[in-house]
DNA sequence: CGACTCGTACGATAGACATCGTAGTACGGC
DNA sequence: GCCGTACTACGATGTCTATCGTACGAGTCG
């Protein structure tokens, strides 16, 4: 047996399987402006893992926890403890075979949004 | 000359304009079943415009009226009165406009996660 | 006019959510 | 073993939201 099937740690993150990943559920999370963001620093290079820390958010760090969760919870992104640190990777194969050509589309929009002439 | 061509009536429906539309409230405005059901009906003809009683939703019609005004104000649907009725059709032109291809995108997936096994 | 249909407005309510601060846990290095 | 760093857990709070019921306004048709 290897140790990493069965070592359940209690610093164990729950995530929904792929199957379990509604639409719904991803558009509420990617409709909070903090979160979007996260996802499209994440987007930028998608075989990166990032750090919470790496990610400068205008909200304190319970709040980061908290939209980390929400993007975990509706499995956008996966989350692994690498040390003191929790890595942060966002889940496009999963996302991307359950809706083909969704998540480029959506960051599309956001960086055709952000390219706007009065606005971020 | 039909009269309909001038029969406008007094009640004006506030829409954002196209430059006011914001991502994060269309997908706000798409997180929701009801709502999301709503713009899969009115896309599946999007040359047709749809009185509000047309949708069979399981709410009531002052829960109806709620939802159809999210859509408005987020720029997802144009409502007009037509009589007594109020006739919502989808904004596709300014979505297009503004996010190429994401409207095909999110109706994709939406359609696929219905096609799922498990669920509506 | 009167009745009927369609949708709105308003008020209430229960639950969700974004935000914060403080206190705490896990890990790595000294 | 002890300290600092990284993130969490918990509790509080104000706001938003989905839902309803009832009462009303606008338009159509008898």
């Amino acid at each position: 047996m290897t140790p990493a099937a069965t070592a359940r740690s209690s610093r164990d993150l729950p995530h929904p399987a792929r199957e379990e990943i509604r639409l719904e559920g991803v558009l509420h999370a990617l409709s909070d402006p903090v979160r979007l963001r996260i996802v499209r620093v994440l987007a930028a290079d998608s075989d990166e893992l990032f750090s919470c820390s790496y990610f400068d958010l205008p909200v304190t760090k319970s709040t980061t926890t908290h939209h980390f969760r929400v993007l975990r919870e509706s499995g956008v992104i996966r989350q692994v403890y690498r040390g003191t640190a929790k890595m942060n990777g966002l889940r496009r194969d999963d996302l991307d075979a359950l809706f083909p050509g969704l998540l480029d589309a959506l960051l599309a929009a956001a960086t055709r949004q952000a390219a706007r002439p009065a606005n971020d």
